[in-house]
DNA sequence: TCTCTAATTAGATAGCTGTCAACATAGAGA
DNA sequence: TCTCTATGTTGACAGCTATCTAATTAGAGA
């Protein structure tokens, strides 16, 4: 199983893009997680594992969903663990995946419009 | 000024990517939002431009904050309006911008942790 | 009208990315 | 060990994209 990047940096976290500018870092950091999933495939291979019963999926529940090969999905999937997005864990024959709620939280709350400074 | 294409769909609008897996339709359609934010250069102008003084900038705002050519700012200022995220009016010499709240709201909630369905 | 500045468009190019076929690896079980 | 199946990796290729320079359009003002 190859290892997936650490890449949930905790510097660019929770503060909304709308209230301050984003430095060049921040902005670079964050674009990895956008990029991850701007493709449809990873979106719904997201979607997929995120809302699977037990909150985790097989591959091969997920290869099913698609008009694709297999390298393709597992390709996508690898660029979804490098990312942070996902993890996956060997179980036997099958590799099972699941979401890492805490990454989407972060990039939902940064894109959530600012409520003001209080006081 | 090239107007921007209204591509805020309200189809695959606001339940939680981790709820239900998306349809492929709705997969692109969001896709093609988060490839709009998957750059380092947009999402620091979509940052500035939001937390703007009066929520809009001038291009001429925006420029100075990068080591890049105008037409390269022009050109990711494209991306973002046929996105939809901001628009863009011209009053007088300048061209100024803003963004579309109600999209980062949008995506915000699609990406939120699913509080499951009362009931 | 002429000129200056702001912003965009056009065209070119290097680098990235999604996809596939072919091959490799990892367990399970005979 | 041998074989079968599930995943992952490699290498190749077409299409997309970020960037630049050069040219263009739009408005302000002399």
């Amino acid at each position: 199983m190859p290892k997936e990047l650490p890449l949930v940096a905790t510097d660019a976290c929770c503060a909304p893009l709308t209230r301050d500018p984003l430095t060049a870092d921040q902005a670079v950091e964050l674009s990895r997680l956008f990029k991850a999933m701007a493709d449809p495939v990873r979106l719904r291979l997201l979607s997929l594992i995120a809302s699977h019963a037990g909150g985790e999926a097989c591959v091969c529940d997920l290869t099913d969903a698609f008009d694709l090969t297999a390298p393709t999905i597992s390709h996508h999937l690898k660029v979804l663990r490098e990312s942070g997005l996902i993890t996956g864990e060997r179980r036997g024959t099958w590799v099972y995946y699941r979401v890492h709620p805490e990454v989407l939280a972060r990039l939902s709350a940064v894109l959530i419009a600012d409520a003001g400074v209080p006081a």
